[in-house]
DNA sequence: TTGTAAGCGTTATCAC
DNA sequence: GTGATAACGCTTACAA
C-alpha cells in the first residue's frame, strides 16, 4: 500500500513546479504549456493521484452534495426516484447523500441536522407520514439550502413540487370503472396533509361527478400504509350496507392488501369487486389474477426533474422566487 | 435568509473570545470554564450554528463516510441490506454514499473512483455481474482504504467477507425436496465466479448425496437474472428427456420468473413443479398459489455485520491481517 | 507561461 | 482557562 496519498504539492515538488501550476495542468487550464501538462499528466497517473474531494469542497464552501430524504427504500416508487434522481446527480457531478424517515418524524429532523451539517447543496424531500408541522423544514430553508418537495407536498406550504398528476389520474380511473358499469365506486386515500392526497381526492370526486354518480362520503376511507390500516381500510368498505363493487387505491400497495383481504375476509365478494391503484408495482406480473389496472406513475423521471429543478434553484440563487409546480402525467394501464 | 452561516469565528469574535476556545467549549473540553461554556452554547444556539462538516473533514484527514456499492437497489435483498448497513453507521456518527453498478463493470470502475476521490473510509461491496477482473478493486485496495465483501465476493480473492450461509441453505432445501418424493431435483445457478454461487452448488451436490441421488449435470443451469434467461433456463430444464419436479432457484427473483415460464410453457406441469429460492420476497404473500418454500436470509444483519467489520478495520489500520468470513444462517420458510 | 500567497473552518499544540 | 498559530489540500487572484 502507498501509505500515503498523492498531493499535488507531491507532483509539484516532483517536477519542480508550483502548486498552483499542478493544479492548473490537470484542469487543462488554457495558460499552462503543452508540454507541462503532459509532465503533470503523466506524473499524477504514475501516483494515482486522486483529487481530494474533501479538499476542494472546502476551498469552493461548496458540498457538490444534493441530498434526498424518501419516506422508504423498500418503497418500489421511491427507489426508482432516486435512481433518477441520482442519475441526473451524477451527470452533473453532484454526489448524493440519500436519507430515509421511514415515515418518522424524528429521524426526518435528524436526517435534515445531518445534511445541513454536511452543506448539502441542496435538498429535495417527500415528507414522512408524521410531518404535520414543517417548522424543522422552514429552519433548514432558512439556513439558505434550496429545496424541492416532491410527490409529498405539505398542503399549506407554497414551494417548489414535483409529482405526479394523481388528479388526471383519478378522472381516468373513474371514467374506466364507470365505463365498466361501476356505480359503487370507493377511494382509499392516505394522509390528508399531503397535497398528492387532496389532488386525489378531487379528482375522485370531480370524476364521480363528471359521471353524474353522488359523492357519498362512506366510499372514502383513509389508511395509513400499515397492512391492517389497509386491511381495517378495506373492511369498512366491505361491510356497508351497500358495499362498493369498485376501489381506487392510493397505490398499489394498498390495493395488493385491499385484494389480500377480500380473499380472507369476504371471498364470496372477491370477484365482483374491481381495483385500481397507483404505481404499477412490477410484483403484479406474478399474480395470477391480478387486480383490473393501476395508474402508471413516472418516479424516474420524478426523480430526474427534480434533481433539474433543483439544480436551477442552486445555480440561480438570485432568480426571482415563484414557486415551480411540476406535475409528470400518470396513464392507465390494465392487466 | 441569514445568508451566511455562523462559523466559530463569528461566535468568538461576538465574545470576544477566540476561536479555538470556542471550538473547544462547544465540545465540552474539560478545559473550558463553566461560564464559557453557558455564553458559547447560548450564542451558538442563537445564531442556529451547525458545525460545518467538510471543514471538519478536511482537517481531519478522515471524511466519516463509508461507501456501499451494491448492483441494484431496486433488489429488495440489496436496499434491506443498505438499510441495516446505514443504521449502523449512522449511529456511529458517519454518512454512507450508496452506489448501484446496475450490473455494469464500467459504472463499477466510475464509482470507486468517485468513492477514492471523496475519501470514504471504507467500503462495503458486491460485485457486479461483469467483474471477472479485479484490477479496479485492487487498485483501490492499494489506495489504501479497507474493503469488506459482501454476498458476492470474486472467487480467487483474499478477503473479508459477509454472507448468507447458502450452502447449509441448499442442503436443508434439498433435504425438504427430498422429504416429499423429489428425486428429480434441478438447480438455477448463477455467475459461477462468485463465492456464494459456488458455495450453493456445493450445497445442492452434497445435499443429493447425503440421500444417494446421481449427480446430474443436465439438471444445473445458469442464469444472468434477466427475465429471458430465467425462462430459458427453465425451458432447457424442462424441455429434458426426464424433467425435474423441483427446481431450487439462485433466488426468489429467479424462482418467480421460473414459475411465470411455468405457468405459460408448460402449464400441464405446473402443478407437479415445486420450486424453492433464496430471500423470502415479500411479494410471495400475494400470490394465491405460492411456491414451495424459500430460504430466509438476513440482509440487514448482514448489512449491519459488514459495516461493523469494516469500522474494525477502519479503526485498526494496524492490526494482522486475516480475512474475515462471517456466513449468516438461511432458515427455510415454508409457505 | 509559471510562481506566490492568501484563505476556506476547524482543531491540535503549545504558550501564556 | 484562554489564546495564538499552524496545518489539512486545493484554488485563485495577482505578481513575476
Amino acid at each position: 500500500m502507498d501509505h500515503k496519498r498523492a498531493t499535488l504539492k507531491d507532483i509539484a515538488s516532483e517536477l519542480n513546479l508550483s502548486p498552483s501550476t499542478v493544479s492548473k495542468a490537470l484542469r487543462d487550464h488554457p495558460s499552462i504549456g503543452v508540454i507541462t501538462k503532459e509532465r503533470v499528466k503523466k506524473l499524477a497517473e504514475q501516483l494515482n493521484f486522486v483529487p481530494n474531494q474533501t479538499a476542494i469542497r472546502f476551498k469552493q464552501q461548496k458540498s457538490y452534495t444534493l441530498g434526498i430524504l424518501i419516506p422508504s427504500m423498500l418503497d418500489h416508487f421511491y427507489s426508482v426516484a432516486v435512481e433518477g434522481f441520482e442519475k441526473f446527480a451524477y451527470g452533473e457531478g453532484y454526489n448524493v447523500l440519500i436519507g430515509q424517515s421511514h415515515e418518522k418524524l424524528q429521524r426526518e429532523k435528524e436526517l435534515l441536522l445531518i445534511m445541513q451539517s454536511n452543506r448539502i447543496d441542496g435538498l429535495v424531500i417527500a415528507i414522512s407520514r408524521e410531518t404535520m408541522d414543517t417548522s424543522h423544514i422552514d429552519a433548514f430553508v432558512k439556513s439558505g439550502i434550496p429545496i424541492v418537495y416532491f410527490m409529498r407536498k405539505p398542503i399549506n406550504e407554497e414551494f417548489h413540487c414535483v409529482c405526479s398528476d394523481v388528479y388526471t389520474g383519478a378522472i381516468e380511473a373513474i371514467a374506466y370503472f364507470v365505463s365498466r358499469g361501476h356505480q359503487r365506486i370507493a377511494f382509499i386515500n392516505a394522509s390528508s396533509y399531503w397535497t398528492t392526497s387532496r389532488d386525489r381526492f378531487l379528482g375522485y370526486r370531480d370524476g364521480l361527478i363528471q359521471h353524474h354518480i353522488p359523492f357519498d362520503k362512506t366510499l372514502v376511507q383513509e389508511s395509513d400504509f400499515t397492512q391492517e390500516s389497509n386491511f381495517q381500510a378495506t373492511r369498512q368498505l366491505m361491510q356497508l350496507d351497500s358495499p362498493p363493487t369498485a376501489i381506487l387505491a392510493f397505490k398499489d400497495q394498498v390495493m395488493l392488501d385491499t385484494l389480500s383481504c377480500l380473499r380472507r375476509e369476504f371471498a364470496s365478494k372477491v370477484d365482483s369487486v374491481e381495483l385500481i391503484g397507483y404505481g404499477v408495482m412490477p410484483v403484479i406480473q406474478y399474480l395470477e389474477r391480478p387486480p383490473l389496472a393501476s395508474l402508471k406513475e413516472q418516479p424516474y423521471n420524478i426523480g430526474q426533474k427534480a434533481g433539474s429543478l433543483l439544480l436551477d434553484l442552486i445555480n440561480h440563487p438570485q432568480a426571482p422566487y415563484e414557486p415551480q409546480l411540476v406535475k409528470l402525467p400518470c396513464k392507465l394501464q390494465v392487466f
